[in-house]
DNA sequence: TCGATTGCCACAAACGTTTGTGTAAAGTGA
DNA sequence: TCACTTTACACAAACGTTTGTGGCAATCGA
């Protein structure tokens, strides 16, 4: 396993008495050894010879060549978050499996961090790239158009921009759905970040199902902030310190979910009994603290973004992807 | 902001009436425009006009010619793990800072994977390679040893490889002596991974300082498995079962831990009134569930990991770093 | 049988940098 | 003043691929 990264095509070439353009186009060749390109034996002397000594193409000049670098930019405002994490897993898979390599970028939702990611991704020629951080208005994607580098959205769409999310809207009105057949009726809502279609849509579809219910969520009841555990915990906190205990909660993350089953313990009050909770994306804490969710295919919004991302590359017009969630009972709700 | 993509070292040359090699030195030049390759004036005029254009340098032909890429591996087990996600941040942080980018990868604690993983990083002729996935025998170092790129380990140390990890052995005894001194007697220990330093360096220094307060933990008290939620739920489960209901327990992650708090309350158990319970990373869910852990320092594990490898990347030669972590008190313990 | 096709391969240019070397002009010291 | 160093650049080769073009022999079709 010495060195093999000093084995250069001109090398192999050399040592078979070809041309470097010959051993080229074979190890090029999808086919193998039923290249067009060279006799079958030839082929094969080749290829033998390349496995042999661990032959690795240099990507720099193969790049240079090609103006393609085959690796794809991913920006998230941050990996620390399970759910981007997942997706991001689910990208890095899909991206091997295509012969690409991702690499990752934390935005931090902040638009300053986002610019000189984006840009550090550009100048380093990515062939595409995938957005999870863009707010429903899409004011972080203006400067990107211009660059000529075709992106996809995940996560959290924009209007008129081809994304892959989770079907949010349905989302919220699984939750709604279940909470209405429990009989609850005075509810909060932990709606995240006001400025995401995943906290828009989620919340949209949870309100509007309610009200076809009957059930009205006042405004009162709704507080925006984070999607983590301490923007939970606060938000709770000030809605219990202002309008009282109510019959239910749904928390449009399931980490402000848990932060929220913490604050409620700590005030002596009793989930299910006095409050239920239902969150969302069922990460494994979930689980484990028996909260209800609605649960995201995240993996699967990350495969399945990458796909629609090459499909793009290729230049065929594509539309947008709704993966649809599905609701699972545990014992907070 | 128009395809900055396009121009060239040569077209900047072209138009300012100089050569390649002059704009390229001064380019290069951290001196800025008190650059010695060219004049004052000249070098006003090559910054000024390369900002203009939005001058990018194509990385694949620098690197093509200098060999180095700037790009280091890293490989951890998961993403999805917020200990590694975190340490992760620490090195793309600190990496940025240094003009390097950092590629990760993901191996799943699967030696096939491992190796998979590591190869295609290689092939991308990354300058440095951070591990954050070697088991304590070093057993998948071997091969990568062969291959003369610089190495460094975080977060999981081998014998006689450089690293950069928690002082795991002190926040062992950190959580040892807090339980001593809380009176406990009946301890269970959820161990984690039975092969990585992590695990043995807690367990050891967990066990050894109970010893020294004339408290034994016997093996059948300890129960080995992973580092997450479910896992922590298994092992809880099956202590419970088989010998009973401890004063306390320490699990070695504060998922595993999570997921024991879950069990002891489906059990009916209180915590801390029943069992006291201690965790270890402090992540942000242990204070929304009011778990005492003994914090480490994940970022700075990241940064200086980072630190490290380009040290080794001088070829000075460096010694392993050990960081102190801190026992938090809550609620649980 | 002859012209056309096909199979197999080599030549050489190009991608955009970096860097060793060369060289005039200007500056320096004695 | 002269021998010298320094300043300020330019020239050109090289890094390792990919790919358009071209050529020669064998095969084919009629």
């Amino acid at each position: 396993m010495s060195k093999r990264s000093s084995v250069t095509l001109k090398g192999l070439a050399q040592e078979l008495g070809l041309s470097p353009s010959t051993v080229s186009r074979v190890l090029n060749d999808a086919a193998g050894e039923e290249s067009r390109w060279a006799s079958p034996e030839t082929s094969r002397r080749i290829l033998a010879l390349a496995h042999e000594v661990g032959y690795a193409k240099n990507p720099y000049a193969a790049s240079l060549r090609t103006a393609r670098s085959r690796l794809i930019g991913v920006v998230v405002p941050r990996l620390q978050d399970y759910v981007l994490a997942t997706i991001y897993e689910g990208i890095d898979e899909a991206a091997a499996e295509h012969g690409y390599v991702a690499v990752v970028a934390n935005s931090l939702d902040n638009p300053d961090s986002h610019e000189a990611r984006v840009r550090k991704l550009m100048d380093r020629r990515i062939d595409g790239l995938i957005l999870g951080d863009t707010p429903f208005d899409g004011s972080t994607l203006t400067a990107i158009e211009g660059e000529g580098v075709p992106f996809v959205l995940v996560n959290r769409r924009s209007p008129g921009y081809p994304s892959v999310t989770c079907n949010d809207y349905l989302g919220g009105q699984l939750a709604g759905e279940h909470l209405a057949g429990l009989g609850m009726e005075r509810i909060f809502l932990l709606a995240g970040k006001d400025r995401m279609s995943t906290s828009i849509d989620r919340t949209a579809g949870f309100t509007e199902r309610l009200a076809e219910h009957g059930i009205h969520v006042p405004a009162e009841h709704i507080a925006t902030g984070g999607f983590d555990a301490e923007a939970g915990e606060e938000a709770t906190r000030r809605l219990l310190d202002t309008v009282g205990v109510p019959d239910a909660l749904f928390a449009v993350n399931d980490f402000a979910a848990i932060g929220a089953l913490g604050v409620l313990a700590e005030r002596g009050l009793s989930v299910p009994d006095d409050v239920r909770i239902v969150g969302y994306n069922d990460t494994p804490l979930a689980s484990g603290v028996g909260l209800t969710t609605v649960r995201s295919p995240m993996h699967q919004i990350g495969r399945q973004g990458l796909e629609l991302l090459l499909e793009r590359m290729d230049g065929k017009d594509v539309e947008s992807r709704q993966l649809d969630p599905e609701l699972v009972v545990r014992t907070s709700a």
